[in-house]
DNA sequence: ATGAAAGCGCTAACAC
DNA sequence: GTGTTAGCGCTTTCAT
């Protein structure tokens, strides 16, 4: 709709192959030349039309974020960081929601395929195995992709995410430590990845310990509301820890405690994951394992990009992130 | 790089011509040639080239929207309300945070005008007239814009936001009825609109009622230790209620007067803005006002939709979300 | 109702 | 080093 590459190849003086190669900083077109056209198209105010680039170089320069929930903190946070890496390079960003949906999931992903983008990030709703239906679009389309928080080792694709496992594990070894014995986990549905590598850390810790009546229980939500009903009514006897699989659930154990008149942590422990916002405004603050999510959204951002460009392919296809456990009052004996 | 228009033109026996406008749903295609063509692109499961049809047509069929901070939980659903919004459409959705930077706010919507995005909504960082400058380059590029979460009452152009000074009003009769008089508004930064409004209800209304000792505290940050650091050596003397102008310095207001020994509501009311999860996840119930994100992000998601689509644009340029009190236990004397 | 053909603005051989 | 030119895959008059 403006000025265009002809109208800079006339006011400079060259031809429109010449703009072109100087301003994509060919090395055969002449130093001089190349400066000369710049500074031309500078003021003219020259912006290349993105979609004849496009069309023409057969490159979109564009890569898909697909989350399952923008507005959970964990995952806007990755969003965020995932911009801020690729701000640098030249390829854009098309962040999109599904809201926790896998039907949802796949048409964005449909869709990012129509919209043909060049490489594909992806944290996944829910299951593994579930995905296989839409990995198979991608693969026929040639479109590269990496999953972010989600591992899937039978899977031959770029893996990034933080050792769930490991930091369940260290922090375990922190509570009992402390002396803590029997100790409830609050997961979420089984079968999902980020819950199951939790649960089976903690179930194979008690298992190490020799550790009696410590349990698992998979509830239906993750959320505040669900922990804090969850806690209401269960069983605590002989119980001195309850841990959680995110730090608002950590809270919500925290305060259906307090409605049954128990403290935090003379009576009892509370611990959270991912070190969010949450697990510092309690009024207890809570031991937490933080995730270092900038860390996994730049390693997931570069990996994406070597893809794109295709740059010597990491060997292996899991790239795990280290957990770090926060010790806080909530854990204090 | 797949099957393309000759393709599907050359299978179904007809023009290229004849396939694009069948494909659009052009009526002066025969019906019948219009299904066939449909079927048969269906069934070689063809793509149209976006890059392709965007040059062709002259149009980006993006709309970009900019956003302050996207790890904000109340611009995430702003994120994902308009993400749901516009997901009907023909149009995508260009989202991008600027980490409350000005300047990055910037060169984010010279970006996005790069992009030949064909609209853009914008929540903007600060104060209106800083906006100035970027405004200018749109207003050349052409592109129509409207704003969200703030409102330039001189300016000649769509703006759509929460009633902050309403539900200020409200709030503020809400708790003068409940007997509160002489209360503190914890709000942010001087000349930030957001601010200013409910800074301005909160003068009014103690005017109006001939309040005195009422006065605002404008703090450098709005998070939850900002809130939290000020109340904690705030003077207390004779202060019945504390405001704050977000739900988590509500909190962090309540932590802090628990740190001090006093209860909330027995001994002060606290009350935040937002309806956020924070607001419920306090082990004292907060009073606040609901902001209606989801309209309001409906509301400018339509009308930037009917910008671009040259419909009849509004006669007013500002569109109002009524706010809505929550009264909770924070503030029940 | 359908087809032929001229672009849309740029890239990338290939020729000079 | 720089220019010529043939596309990239689609939309859109304008004929027919």
């Amino acid at each position: 709709m403006h000025v265009k590459i002809t109208d800079v190849a006339e006011k400079a003086g060259v031809s429109i192959a010449t703009v072109s190669l100087a301003l994509n900083g060919n090395e055969k077109i002449n130093i001089r030349t190349r400066r000369h056209v710049a500074a031309v198209a500078k003021e003219m105010g020259y912006r290349p039309n993105p979609s004849a680039k496009r069309l023409a170089s057969r490159k979109s320069r564009q890569i898909g974020l697909v989350l399952p929930d923008i507005e959970n903190i964990y995952y806007a946070a990755l969003a965020q960081d995932t911009l801020n890496e690729l701000r640098m390079s030249d390829y854009a960003l098309i962040i999109s929601s599904s809201m926790n949906s896998r039907q949802m999931e796949r048409r964005i992903v449909s869709d990012m395929i129509g919209n043909q983008v060049e490489g594909l990030m992806i944290a996944p709703v829910e299951k593994p195995n579930d995905n296989i239906e839409y990995l198979d679009a991608l693969n026929d389309a040639g479109i590269p992709y990496v999953f972010v928080t989600a591992s899937y080792p039978d899977l031959e694709h770029p893996c990034v995410m933080c050792d769930l496992y490991g930091g369940m594990k260290q922090l375990l070894t922190r509570l009992y430590d402390r002396g803590l014995r029997r100790m409830a986990l609050l997961s979420g549905a089984q079968n999902v990845h980020c819950f199951d590598l939790r649960d089976g850390a903690f179930m194979d810790f008690c298992a190490e310990k020799g550790l009696e009546g410590c349990r698992v229980y998979h509830l239906d939500g993750i959320r505040y509301d669900d922990s804090f009903n969850h806690v209401q009514s269960m069983a605590l006897e002989g119980l001195d820890g309850i841990l959680c699989v995110n730090d608002m659930m950590a809270l919500g154990a925290i305060n259906a405690l307090k409605a049954r008149s128990l403290r935090v942590p003379e009576d009892i422990a509370v611990a959270g994951y991912d070190d969010s916002i949450f697990s510092r405004i309690s009024p207890v603050p809570i031991t937490t394992v933080r995730q270092d999510v900038r860390r996994m959204a730049v390693s997931a951002a570069s990996w994406m990009l070597d893809c794109v460009r295709g740059n010597a392919p990491d060997p292996e296809n899991l790239r795990l992130i280290p957990c770090e456990v926060q010790l806080r009052r909530s854990t204090e004996r």
